[in-house]
RNA sequence: GCCCGGGUGGCGGAAUGGGCAGACGCAAGGGACUUAAAAUCCCUUGGGGUGCAAACCCCGUGAGAGUUCGAGUCUCUCCCCGGGCACCA
């Protein structure tokens, strides 16, 4: 009964595609009404930078991941939203610009292109009508407008602040930029130190929050440590050590319970303290150590195992606990952006005092004695001296009153006990920084700042958004460290807003991760042009209910939004706090075993592939390859086994009969049992093992592992649901099958096919036998049989009894419906 | 240095509320079809051994110890690879 048009029909990639590209754009397909959508779900991936190469493979595996989950729940029921956009501004991009001396406004928009594309062509369920560009003034007005809801809430503020220059580049880079002190683009030019008024925003405020949070956001556990990480919180308690011209010197410390090891004192060689406190002898070298640290860029002082160096002030301070005079040191060890920028040394516990100590013959007294048997960090260097011993695992020694406590106990005591005299306080400190967003760059959004003589700081008024970015034929950055638009004079030369005399315009832009701070904001709202997002739409869709994307952006990106919605909830714009209810992070795609980069020649062009397999066989090789959440490593020779399996799916589906009822039952099975794991698979993004068991069913419809003879002319019953869980994966091709079963609407408007428990019970099972944990014999048993029986067969087996022989059995283990185990 | 993740056949990888190690795929070898090749189909494939054979035995998840009737999975020590942070007091 096969028909004409389906016999002999190859499976031709490049026709079935093109076919469902243009037909789910007549038909709409993948435009969601996000008005009258009854089960709303956000489907975001994190959209790509335009680079001049096009999309790289990480970006597809990454697309189509997210993409597998987006189609997967919209066949489960659930009104899927998946937009795209683009990222384009930035300093990537002008560094290109630059390279290929085109100007990033004409260049751009032609990656845009491209990329779009590209995208349609790997047949992702986008919905073209909320694409948004960062470049736009109809987006950045409002990257502006938050700029300004920050600057009004006092949670973006101008502060003088060093940053890295590039003699080379003649421009500030960022600290990720400088790898070992040198220029990520000249590895011979040495960075150095600028201090330049930058604008902040306030993220450490809300630090805690940021962190708090992590425990209640169902995100990836790599992604959530990586921001716990960076957040860096430490509890102690912040002393204040008196000085001798009356004022104190207050240091942060984990470790309060050390204090009366506390021997002398060391503050960052940029501290304020220091100009006060030096003695006319000590200032000679202590200029001179000043001015040879702040020579050294921000990065080389920070990269480690350096030997320590300091200069003594000749001041004194007094330690609160022990009321020694203790002396003042300054060295670069200690960071005047982390804490106070001064600590208290404790050379016996702290293995940074410790070595400086011995360097300079300051004292070591020892305070904590280590608990019995516990190592210490390094033993004592000769009798005179206490080892270097850094634990908790001890009690306190030469320390008043608490001799004898242990330490976890004098932390408490010891801080309560100086609280009460004032000299200190618990505190808790964190490690993030202030975020700097300034750019003295050309390709970003101008920060909507006005400065005037009479009136200070004016903000730009939000009707006056956007303040757009000037056409500037000339804008590569020159040594001046100001901004290219600095040369806009007619630009930058502006009324003030307040009182109308001569302002000038802040010339610097903001950082690209705030143009992506925000943007899945946006999506919902693209058609409004008067407001950043609709509460309406935005209290429908968001937060996010799926986001998926690379740990790369852990802790910038993703931290970033975190702070961006935290900060517009609390000024009243967003009902929510965290804006990604879910994010998963994908793995990263090595190609044989090896990092893939244009120097080994080893990089995948998906293009390429595309073209020669078809997009359905690379979306689902990528998927197929490894673990998504771990990545793997894309082989070229395995990419024809997707092919094969397509080709097998597609004789079955070419040659399905509507009008034989056959009884299959093995198959039937099997297929219930597919459809149980493949939809527990897809639920934790396990695309690799839910591709295995299609497979496997595959497979058993084909006549292999069972005796039943189920093909060549297999059911449609058995054959639609193995459509429709393909249709995530490989959606052109599952299309297609769809419409060769006799179908006339989308396979996405099927429904995910249900699975029966009874159906997909196996009847037999196969019971593993071990004598004393070997395995010894199998038998085939009813399932559900019960241990005394279990125990019976077991014992009825050849194989079983020459290995108990006659020695008594002095206990069964019984795994139901597993195993059988017999202790002799 | 600190914090994570991971070491399983020739290869990519399955299997962790402890219970048949190697699913699924690639590659390889043998066979069928073909004038031939490609494609397709069938069989074999962790290592070693006993047996004419049906079968059976031993070893095996980076190394070593431990817990357990039973360990790829849990505990401890160590080695290697990948990622993050890096003088953060």
């Amino acid at each position: 009964m096969r028909s004409e048009s389906s016999t002999g029909r190859r499976y031709d990639p490049e026709a079935v595609e093109g076919k469902w590209r243009q037909r789910w754009e007549e038909r709409r397909t993948n435009r969601t009404d996000l008005r009258t959508a009854d089960r709303p779900y956000y489907n975001l991936m994190m959209f790509p930078y335009p680079s001049a190469e096009g999309l790289h493979v990480g970006n597809v595996f990454a697309f189509v991941g997210s993409d597998v989950h987006g189609r997967f729940r919209r066949l489960q029921g659930w009104k899927v939203f998946e937009p795209i956009g683009f990222d384009a501004f930035g300093i990537h991009s002008e560094n290109y610009a630059l390279k290929v001396d085109t100007h990033p406004a004409e260049l751009i928009p032609k990656n845009i292109d491209r990329f779009r594309e590209q995208l349609q062509r790997i047949g992702l369920m986008l919905d073209w009508g909320h694409e948004l560009r960062t470049i736009d003034p109809e987006y950045y007005a409002w990257t502006q407008w938050i700029f300004l809801q920050l600057y009004k809430a006092g949670l973006a503020v101008r502060k003088e602040a060093p940053v890295n220059w590039c003699p080379e580049c003649k421009t500030v880079l960022a600290n990720e930029q400088v790898i070992d002190g040198m220029c990520e683009r000249h590895p011979d030019t040495a960075v150095s130190q600028r201090f330049l008024a930058q604008w902040f925003f306030r993220i450490t405020e809300f630090a805690e929050r940021l962190l708090e949070n992590l425990r209640i956001i169902d995100w990836s556990d790599s992604t959530r440590l990586m921001q716990t990480n960076w957040i860096g919180e430490s509890e102690g308690a912040e002393l204040a050590f008196p000085t001798e011209s009356g004022s104190d010197i207050r240091v942060f410390t984990t470790r309060p319970d050390t204090v009366f090891g506390a021997t002398y004192m060391v503050a960052a060689p940029e501290h304020p303290v220091v100009d006060q406190l030096t003695t006319p002898e000590q200032r000679p070298l202590v200029e001179e150590y000043r001015r040879r640290t702040s020579a050294m860029d921000l990065v080389s002082r920070r990269v480690g195992e350096k030997e320590k160096t300091g200069v003594f002030t000749g001041a004194f301070c007094v330690n609160p606990a022990t009321s020694e005079r203790i002396p003042l040191w300054i060295a670069d060890y200690v960071l005047m952006e982390y804490g106070t920028g001064a600590i208290m040394a404790v050379p016996a516990h702290d293995a940074r005092d410790y070595e400086f100590a011995r360097k300079f013959g300051l004292e070591i007294r020892q305070v904590v004695k280590p608990a019995a048997g516990v190592e210490v960090d390094a033993p004592a260097p000769s009798p005179d001296l206490p080892p270097l011993f850094t634990g908790w695992d001890g009690t306190m020694v030469n320390s008043g009153e608490f001799d004898g406590m242990t330490c976890a106990d004098a932390v408490g005591a010891i801080t309560d006990w100086l609280a009460t005299k004032g000299a200190g306080m618990r505190q808790t400190q964190y490690r993030l920084h202030d975020w700097c967003i300034s750019r003295q760059r050309y390709w970003g959004p101008p920060i909507p700042i006005i400065y005037c003589d009479a009136c200070g700081i004016v903000p730009v008024p939000e009707a006056d958004l956007p303040v757009v970015l000037p056409p500037l034929e000339d804008f590569r950055p020159d040594e001046s460290g100001v901004s290219p638009l600095a040369r806009a004079e007619d630009w930058y030369r502006v009324p003030c807003p307040v009182c109308g005399s001569t302002a000038r315009r802040e010339t610097d832009v903001s950082d690209t991760f705030l143009d992506s701070a925000w943007y899945f904001l946006r999506y919902p709202s693209t058609e409004f042009a008067d407001r950043p997002f609709d509460p309406a739409l935005t209290s429908k869709w968001l937060p996010v209910d799926s986001y998926i994307g690379g740990n790369e952006h852990a802790v910038l990106h993703l931290m970033y939004s975190r702070f961006i919605t935290m900060a517009l909830h609390d000024l009243g714009h967003l009902e929510f706090e965290e804006p990604f209810t879910r994010f998963r992070a994908h793995g990263m795609i090595v190609k044989d075993g090896a990092k893939m980069s244009k120097s080994r020649g080893n990089v995948v062009i998906p293009d390429e592939y595309i073209a020669k397999w078809g997009a359905d066989t690379f979306r689902m090789y990528l998927m197929f390859l490894g673990p998504y959440q771990e990545g793997g490593d894309f082989r070229d020779e395995g990419i024809s086994g997707i092919r094969r399996f397509l080709d097998k799916v597609w004789g079955l589906a070419s040659t399905a009969r509507r009008d034989v009822e056959k009884e299959s039952p093995d198959a039937t099975r099997t297929l219930h049992q597919t459809i149980r794991g493949v939809t527990e698979d897809l639920e934790h993004l396990g695309y690799n093992t839910a591709i295995a068991k299609l497979m496997t069913y595959v497979n058993v419809l084909r006549g292999k592992g069972s005796d039943e003879d189920v093909g060549p002319e297999v059911g449609a019953e058995l054959l639609e649901p193995l459509v429709i869980m393909l249709a995530p994966l490989a959606p052109h091709f599952a299309e297609e099958c769809w419409e060769q079963l006799g179908h006339e609407t989308s396979v996405f408007d099927a429904r995910w096919p249900a699975y029966d428990e009874e159906l997909a019970r196996e009847d037999q099972v196969e019971l593993v036998i071990q004598v004393n944990g070997k395995v010894r014999g199998r038998v085939t048993v009813p399932a559900g049989i019960e241990e005394q029986s279990a125990v019976e067969r077991a014992l009825a087996e050849d194989g079983v009894r020459r290995f108990v022989d006659a020695k008594p059995i002095k206990k069964t283990v019984y795994v139901p419906d597993k195993l059988v185990n017999l202790v002799i």
